[in-house]
RNA sequence: CGGGGUGUAGCGCAGCUGGUAGCGCGCUUGGUUCGGGACCAAGAGGCCCGGAGUUCAAAUCUCCGCACUCCGACCA
């Protein structure tokens, strides 16, 4: 008979997915309601695993010869206006400033949503040559949206993310940086935070506004519903025209470049909680966990059992582990049970009979498996414990994604496969967007990608019956 | 933006056949505990979401807002 939780309960995914989400978004302490509907504030703890996730993702842009940049967060109408597919995809959601103190502005100033017309309308004064490009700008920073309904990390008003902009001379390196991006992307989603992707194009549909193609990394999250990770957009030269962004070229011709944009969220906080969560909270991929390894100790009003644990933590700091110590006078499940809500992925235990024995205990996050190690090789078997928390979690999300692709021949059979089992239900396709409609409308999945990997399921489109010309992904979407 | 649900202590809730508030957890202090969510004692903590009504009297009844949440539509 388990004992009455007390500490934090958190509803359990298989009762009620959505509650469960939320009771961890909140009781791991990640985010905060604001006083503003749909604002949220990331907490010290939340906002250690973005900090995290932007080092790393930083470090990759910056390897990859892009620069940072900060630009403004107000954008005149007129200027978001020149370019009209994306003010018809943007305008609905964006909020505006109208009053400069007690002053009605003569022109009203959107609230960025996405800043491809800030960079425009710069690099339309900077670029003179050729001899200039590529420009390669990435910029960290919040943008608002003001979306109907919120959750935390999945949808706000506001989010955190890094929007990347280039320039190019030619059609062949955007595209190729477009590419690159993507699959930057795509590896950091499954070597850092352990969750495999599907790589594909996103249809006319449910491309960004104004892009000429967007590329996507789709993820599958624990309830078999599916989650955009991130993308990356290919714009020909549709702004550079539009914002008379030109330079002279090799051959002295005035010439427009051609320009990429591409993004990730805070919204990645989100699919490692839908991806590794479990019942018990948390569970961080030791590469954005803020506290790599928690050490408790056992019995520490004991004589040396603090000392030892400190002098544990002092040694796998110095093995460039983020290591913390819990020496409060909570009982031993308490602390057990905090720090695998908090997602911390390995666990030190140390006690007397420890100390004694000349040994401690890990215990992995993931799958609660304990290993007893001589205390002279803590540093070398932490490193492995986490390296084996990093690949179980690969290895289970895998698992998760492969065995919740269905193949269907008809929207009947999607709609019976996705109500059955969730997941990708896969299909050929006509590329017509009537059939996209129906599949929506009657089966209410819609396109997530048409994957890179392609396959030939039938010769027709599995909605229509007319010839098909590829095959694509339909999903329920965060 | 449509449909449901919920707003009372930090959190979870009770009180809702009107009489200005209570329980559990957490928090503070002291003590005993400590190998998986400990125990005893003494405390602190509330414009009962907001605004209008009805009434001698409103957490409770009536309207109108707002927020959160879930399900759709829209979107990272």
């Amino acid at each position: 008979m388990a004992k009455e939780k007390k500490v934090e309960q958190i509803t359990d995914m298989e009762v009620d997915f959505a509650q469960w989400y939320t009771d961890i978004c909140r009781k791991a302490e990640l985010v905060e309601y604001a006083s503003v509907k749909g604002f949220t504030i990331l907490r010290p703890y939340g906002y250690a695993i973005w900090e995290n996730m932007q080092q790393i993702m930083d470090a990759a842009f910056k390897k990859t010869g892009h620069v940072n940049v900060a630009m403004p967060v107000l954008i005149p109408e007129s200027l978001l206006k020149k370019e009209g597919e994306l003010v018809s995809g943007f305008a609905p959601e964006c909020a505006w400033v109208t009053m400069g103190g007690s002053e009605e502005l003569e022109e009203r100033l959107a609230f960025r949503p996405t800043s491809e017309t800030m960079f425009c309308d710069h690099w339309s004064r900077v670029l003179h040559s050729y001899r200039e490009l590529p420009m390669l700008y990435n910029q960290w920073c919040s943008v608002i949206r003001w979306e109907k309904t919120t959750r935390p990390f999945l949808r706000s008003r506001e989010f955190w993310w890094q929007e990347g902009h280039t320039i190019h001379e030619t059609a062949e390196e955007a595209m190729a940086e477009t590419e690159q991006q993507l699959n930057c992307y795509a590896d950091f989603y499954e070597n850092v935070l352990a969750i495999p992707v599907v790589k594909g194009r996103k249809t006319e549909k449910e491309k960004f506004a104004g892009a000429e193609a967007t590329y996507t990394v789709e993820c599958m999250m624990k309830d078999h519903k599916t989650l955009q990770g991130a993308t990356s957009h290919y714009f020909g030269d549709k702004f550079s025209r539009a914002y008379g962004v030109t330079f002279a070229g090799r051959d002295n011709t005035l010439q427009y470049p051609f320009q990429t944009s591409w993004g990730s969220t805070t919204r990645m906080i989100g699919a490692v909680i839908m991806a590794h969560g479990d019942n018990n909270g948390l569970v961080l991929p030791p590469k954005i966990a803020p506290i790599q390894v928690i050490v408790l100790p056992v019995a520490q009003h004991k004589p040396g059992v603090l000392e030892a644990a400190e002098g544990l933590r002092a040694r796998l700091e110095k093995a460039g582990l983020r290591v913390r110590v819990d020496d409060s006078d909570n009982s031993m499940g308490w602390k057990c049970a905090q720090y695998e809500m908090k997602g911390v992925p390995l666990r030190v235990e140390i006690g007397p009979r420890d100390i004694e024995a000349g040994q401690c205990v890990l215990v992995r996050r993931n799958d609660g498996e304990k290993t007893v190690v001589r205390l002279e090789e803590l540093e070398s078997a932490a490193a492995e414990q986490l390296e084996k928390v990093q690949q179980g979690l690969y290895e289970k999300a895998r698992i998760n994604l492969e065995e919740h692709i269905f193949a269907a021949q008809s929207v009947e059979e999607a709609k019976a496969l996705q109500a059955e089992h969730g997941g990708f239900i896969k299909t050929m396709w006509c590329g017509d967007q009537a059939c996209e409609l129906r599949m929506k409308e009657e089966a209410g999945m819609s396109s997530r990608c048409i994957p890179f990997e392609q396959e030939r399921l039938s010769e027709v489109c599995a909605c229509c019956g007319r010839p098909a010309k590829h095959m694509i992904y339909w999903g329920v979407a965060y």
